[in-house]
DNA sequence: ATACTACTTAAAGTATACTCTAAGTCAAGC
DNA sequence: GCTTGACTTAGAGTATACTTTAAGTAGTAT
């Protein structure tokens, strides 16, 4: 059984302690198990979890999307439905962000080429 | 020449009409012409600004870097380096968000398709 | 025993980007 | 001439996601 502290979890999945904390305020994970001394330790199926929401908000999924699933997948098997749903629309959302980023990104370096072209002279 | 009110660009950009007062306060558009009434003539040179913006924003470029960006520009040429320098640098952190999104899409899509199957049970 | 460091909590503070409010002006229609 | 509706401003308010603060505890090193 893996048991880490808030600190080497903070270092290893480069997330602020206090993030953490605050998003186990909000239910986006643990709660983590806590010793007799009150200190939070962690295991692996936290996490898990803690990559899972790292890689969502790093993509732009907000907390309350993301606390709303966990709050589904906790109530059980009755809400896989749901769940799915949630994470299909939110897959779209994504897609349509990717797109608009990509269009960013194609405009940017048309720019920077003209740029380019404009300083050669 | 063209000139059109607040209202219509707010429409044909669907940005709101604070937001273009904000952009402008800010320094991202404009200044502004107003006539004797004191109510913005916005005209075409504006509108190719106000679409940049847009795009930019869209792609999660934040105002003190896009205003940043018009400082440059509006100081003239001897700033072309430091502007190109500074979209690329943009073009590398957009590139670097698009792929943290897809990496969230990609996972989104296979824990869809595990729901998929276990829902097909 | 005392100093040091990392942990704990609840709550306040910060940054970013809007968005709304209040008070007022102005042109058009009745 | 008065109402209506869109505009103006400065400044206050809101939402989101942290981040810091203050006050306190617990375990380790000297």
């Amino acid at each position: 059984m893996i048991k880490i502290t808030i600190q080497e979890v903070a270092l290893k999945y480069e997330i602020n302690k206090d993030t953490l904390r605050y998003y186990e305020k909000e239910g986006l994970i643990g709660p983590i198990k806590k010793n007799s001394s009150g200190i939070r330790e962690y295991q692996s199926d936290d996490l898990n979890r803690i990559e899972f929401v790292k890689c969502m908000r790093s993509a732009g999924l907000s907390i309350a999307v993301l606390k709303e699933y966990i709050k589904l997948y906790d109530e059980g098997n009755h809400t896989k439905e749901r769940r799915m749903a949630l994470l299909e629309h939110e897959k779209e959302v994504l897609k349509e962000k990717i797109d608009f980023m990509q269009q960013a990104y194609d405009k940017l370096e048309k720019k920077i080429d003209y740029y380019k072209k404009e300083y050669g002279k």
